[in-house]
DNA sequence: TTTAAATATTAGAATATTCTAATATAATAC
DNA sequence: GTATTATATTAGAATATTCTAATATTTAAA
């Protein structure tokens, strides 16, 4: 069992940078080529291409070149359901911390 | 937008370590005290007293104390709901290895 | 009101992460 | 071939994380 949580932690090592979180996010929504990625993040290119190769030797995307570029998509789309609970609990916690706030008021 | 990424890395950050991930499994089934956590993860007292304290401190579990022991218990339980994909993640993710493996063989 | 049990805090060494700048490699176009 | 575009890799400084050992604090029991 610990070994499962050693794995779990290792993936979500990889969640814990926003920038890669923002990378995901668009890859989410169709594959992307590198120059997309830092057309859409306005971040540097060796920045985008480091966090690309973390991701890529943890499996969590893959990469096909299709002539002058290469693309990146999710291994396993599965990754954004995750995110929206992620989401989810932090809206939940958000509408509480408004409520607190207003009864304070 | 770039700041939903801040917090959700920030909550994987908490999610990004095998001993957190330990603890919190543990609190999805009931509410805990540090002894039993400690005799359950056979971990010392500090450490787990310091990683109660980054979650309580980011809000993933609240404390109560109950007469000589202090429980912990996680305050969205929708945590458990997030790490069960994850867990789906990782068995498809063996799974495609084994079907992979047994073909080469 | 001293003692014991439960939990928290602090300090610091070892290790890991993240970014930038510079450079390398690979594919295409000319 | 040579230049250009797209992407990857490397080195290293700054910062963050994680553990252990030692000590402090809090509550309940004697």
């Amino acid at each position: 069992m610990k070994e499962l949580y050693n794995i779990h932690a290792e993936l979500c090592k990889v969640f814990s940078n926003p920038t890669r979180l923002e990378i995901l996010n668009l890859l989410g929504d169709k594959e992307m080529s590198v120059t997309e990625l830092i057309q859409k993040t306005k971040l540097r290119q060796a920045n985008i291409s480091q966090h690309l190769s973390i991701m890529k030797s943890k499996e969590i995307v893959i990469s096909d070149r299709k002539g002058k570029n290469i693309y990146y998509k999710l291994t396993n789309p599965k990754i954004i359901k995750a995110f929206d609970i992620i989401h989810e609990i932090l809206n939940e916690r958000l509408e509480k911390n408004k409520k607190i706030l207003a009864k304070v008021k």
